[in-house]
DNA sequence: TCCGTCTACCTAACGCCGTTAAAGAAACCG
DNA sequence: CGGTTTCTTTAACGGCGTTAGGTAGACGGA
């Protein structure tokens, strides 16, 4: 591997400026006026470069938003890590379930680009799949344990729609009084259906 | 009230010849080829009639798709009033669970439409109001026989973000393999948290 | 029967959209 | 210096939701 020429680290360095600068401008377009209001000409009035030169340097729409996306879920990765792992994988399992839930209330806009169905060709944003790794080690510790009335998969399974149905209704169903200790409460219940105190066999 | 004339009886008909042609095309292109590929345009192309007459009839798109949203939750709104109301709530409940999650997963672009976040100024058609509030039913009877850990509103809001989330990633996110009986495995633990055998107080 | 009115429907157009073709400008490399 | 590659622009294409304006025909009262 060849070390890296004054030129080309500028070079690199110009692009990844420009960028730098289109996500920012995506990034604040959504948070301000959401993703229906959203279009290729207005990014390229508010970042300073046409909309040809955003083609030039992320293919498409589509790209552009999964690179915005994939940021954004790296956020929720960091938050995911540094959320404290105790031993109690129960207490460890609510800490993840909320930081993922926060995380989908404070973003919604990205929340909701997250969850709309991709092209069968492009894959989801890899911090995107990371996230949903990383909630899943809780229950591999209480299945290990013997701790869960039915398989990881299933337990899965059904805690992600609990908690993707929680954070989509919330968002989009702006007209409901939706309870402020909803989630504590769904999570109790949904632990009591599926986690056991202790080891059966 | 005056008796309608012929003519106008004649004219009222031709009238609703023409919506009920509009929404059958509708309904046909969305399903076929989902809501991303349907524009007023290839509507116009497939009814026979063109855009602004479409516009003539029910205003702008939105209203279109929330008439032909209405008549599909006016299904579901059947089906929910022929499951069969036996004396065992819980019974009663899981019945009409599996009948909303059935009709999302038979209508994935209508649900998904119906999921979309609305104007706050459009109020939601009125027939999926009404699956709403019967869906209830079964809480409402479980509440007021004490059998419930939980009050009625937060059980249901609950079972909702469940249930929703549910059908939402079942039909958006088609890469990953959900198991068969989640359905039953989630609404069992979700009674076993929230539904006691008898009334406590 | 005639005439004003109203409904249904059309053609043409506006301003937006995502995207691409083509070309100039600038930086890099030999 | 000359050739190549990268960045950026102007201009345009086809399609979108929607609206303005006009025409043909049916309706209802004189």
């Amino acid at each position: 591997m060849s070390v890296m020429q004054p030129a080309e680290r500028r070079r690199l360095q110009s692009r990844a400026d420009a960028r730098r600068a289109i996500l920012d401008a995506t990034e604040a377009l959504l948070v301000e006026d959401g993703y229906e209001a959203f279009s290729m000409r207005r990014l390229a009035d508010r970042c300073g470069y046409t909309a040809p030169t955003i083609y030039h340097h992320f293919g498409d729409k589509q790209h552009l938003i999964d690179a915005l996306l994939d940021e954004r879920c790296q956020g929720l990765v960091r938050t995911l890590r540094r959320v404290h792992q105790s031993e109690d994988l129960v207490e460890n399992l609510r800490a993840f379930s909320g930081a993922f839930v926060r995380f989908g209330l404070r973003n919604p806009t990205h929340y909701a680009l997250l969850s709309q169905p991709r092209d069968p060709g492009l894959p989801v944003p890899p911090a995107a799949e990371e996230a949903r790794v990383l909630m899943e080690a809780p229950l591999h510790g209480l299945a290990a344990a013997g701790r869960l009335t039915a398989d990881q998969e299933m337990v899965g399974q059904s805690l992600w729609a609990f908690l993707h149905g929680f954070i989509l209704l919330r968002t989009t169903r702006t007209d409901v009084e939706w309870r402020k200790d909803g989630l504590d409460v769904g999570i109790d219940a949904f632990l009591t259906g599926f986690v056991r105190e202790e080891a059966s066999r």
